[in-house]
RNA sequence: GCCCCGUUCGUCUAGGGGUCAGGACGCAUCCCUUUCACGGAUGAAACACGGGUUCGAUUCCCGUACGGGGUACCA
């Protein structure tokens, strides 16, 4: 039997990076099995839906490069993936649950629950209180339905009877023991008419013929009910495999990483920008950061799985050859993001130049540069070695496109001289002219002129670099020098002993 | 409170009854380079604690502590 594994996220706004560890993982795990890959998009709470939210998912989704074989915008023959469109066939379930003993009616308010658990401690639907509450198991199934027929207002839930154990054998965990007395009679459908998460979680897992269920560790206590839903259905047989993921925990400080965390501690948590209502609800993505996706992908991969042995760099396909669920740690990784700007920096560096030419030409559009693709390129080749985000290759390195802006006067002070003025004087025609103009022949030409003049390089290449750069950091003087050309460079100089002298 | 899960350098992790407990990020020093980075080298840095089991536990078992998750007509 082929595997089918999916990632069902809740659009209620942005999707964040633990959630997208959550797709890659499921993702690695079909590919690496040559399974199929699901989206499909749970949003069975009508209060928590945010426009714009499924788009989000399924744009960040491609961003990574993790598209579904099978889903909501992807098509397949197990539709409709998202569960609203599906919520009709819940319904015929959940009634269906019922009438196999596993369920019943409730009528209890929310009100009427919330004041209950008020007065009682620990108060909680269950085989305890159930004879004490208003449903079907204490009024008898014909008058609930009678009540139902005309209108009243209920939900299902799920009947948990007491006194027996139920195993969940976790792929990562391995066996985990709950005992039923303990578990309450969860919800199932609501009195929207919507189902519940798990509910919903059962019946499209089993008619979308999932193998695999790969989640986040929060849904580890819920999965004795699913187990108990599966039983009550009839479906056991056909169970999937459960592997609960361990969270992901804030960068520092204790808990599992927020959405508010990318704030709180200046840096992305999302893969994608996220524009809200307001600029409190607006977020930075590692898009906009000046992340690779395929760095952001090596990142979460590492986060909580290793596949053994001292590799640190894994593209995609080296990914889905290691990939195993066995090898996933089971503690909660904290979100480290030092490590990611190192994944990104290699990245950016073993990155071809014509590629990092095409993703860093919107930040020259934005800057207004006039360049050809050429020179981008060759810029991108002199500072790919010294920049950790995209938008550095402008920021650090703009005077690569643009006069220098500020001198490093301090140095100036100590370098610049009478005798330096003179030697830049006598420079210039040199410079004018060489030919070739291009970094070799040029250094061997004003080597030539050091040398002839008794010019020491330290009186006099430390000046040049500041009148092409502005600053002692960046590329050699020479690589900068072939790229600015001719012109520009006379140019600089100029400007230098006029701003200097 | 109750239920469930976890715990190897600061962080991500490898390992697994006998190892100098390995790698990576970060940090420090040095080399390369008359810049900055890259690269290279070296270094500091860990098995939460207490009991077992065993000739021998970081590794297996049980407790404790700590951390996390769940406990909704949210997912």
């Amino acid at each position: 039997m082929s595997v089918r594994v999916r990632f069902a996220p809740s659009p209620t706004g942005a999707l964040h990076i633990g959630g997208i560890r959550t797709a890659l993982y499921n993702y690695l795990f079909a590919r690496h099995h040559g399974g199929t890959f699901i989206l499909r998009i749970e949003d069975t709470d009508q209060t928590r839906y945010v426009p714009g939210a499924e788009a989000y998912i399924i744009n960040a989704l491609k961003w990574v490069g993790l598209l579904p074989d099978e889903g909501q915008e992807f098509g397949g023959n197990f539709g409709p993936y998202r569960q609203s469109d599906r919520k009709a066939l819940y319904q015929q379930y959940a009634h269906e649950l019922v009438q196999r003993g596993h369920a019943y009616y409730a009528f209890d308010t929310p009100e009427a629950l919330d004041a209950r658990r008020a007065s009682e401690e620990n108060f909680t639907c269950n085989f305890r209180t159930r004879e004490s509450l208003d449903n079907s198991l204490v009024s008898g199934i014909a008058t609930a339905e009678a009540r139902i027929q005309s209108g009243a207002p209920f939900v299902v839930r799920l009947k948990v009877m007491p006194g027996r154990e139920i195993i969940v054998d976790d792929l990562i965990r391995g066996r985990v023991v709950f005992q039923s007395s303990e578990l309450d009679d969860k919800v199932l459908l609501k009195a929207d008419g919507m189902p519940t998460y798990h509910l919903a979680n059962i019946v499209d897992d089993h008619l979308m013929e999932i193998t695999h269920v790969i989640r986040g560790e929060e849904w580890l206590p819920s999965t004795a009910h699913h187990v108990l839903l599966y039983e009550g259905f009839g479906w056991s047989d056909t169970m999937p495999r459960f592997s609960h993921l361990p969270l992901i925990l804030k960068p520092v400080g204790n808990g599992k990483l927020s959405k508010r965390d990318g704030a709180q501690f200046g840096m992305p948590v999302f893969p994608l920008a996220w524009k809200g209502e307001t600029a409190q609800d607006s977020f930075d993505g590692f898009d906009n950061t000046g992340f690779l996706p395929e760095a952001v992908v090596n990142f979460l991969a590492l986060l909580g799985w290793h596949p053994g042995g001292d590799q640190e760099i894994f593209n995609m396909e080296e990914l889905i050859a290691a990939f195993s669920l066995d090898h996933i740690s089971k503690g909660g990784a904290r979100f480290d993001y030092e490590k990611a700007k190192w994944f990104n920096q290699k990245y950016i560096q073993s990155a071809d130049n014509a590629h990092l030419a095409e993703l860093i030409a919107p930040y020259i559009a934005e800057k207004g540069y006039d360049v050809c693709k050429e020179y981008v390129e060759g810029a991108v080749a002199l500072m790919k070695e010294r920049v950790t985000f995209l938008p550095d290759f402008v920021e650090q390195g703009y005077y690569l496109f643009e006069g220098v802006r500020q001198y490093d006067d301090e140095t100036l002070q100590k370098k610049w001289s009478a005798q330096a003025a003179e030697n830049f004087t006598a420079l210039i025609p040199v410079v004018e002219a060489q030919e070739p103009f291009e970094a070799q022949p040029l250094e061997e030409a004003v080597k030539a002129f050091m040398q002839e003049r008794g010019i020491k390089p330290g009186d006099l290449l430390p000046l040049l670099r500041i009148a092409l750069a502005g600053t002692m950091k960046g590329p050699a003087v020479f690589d900068m020098a072939a790229l600015l050309g001719r012109e520009e460079m006379v140019q600089r100089l100029r400007a230098l002993m006029q701003h200097a002298g």
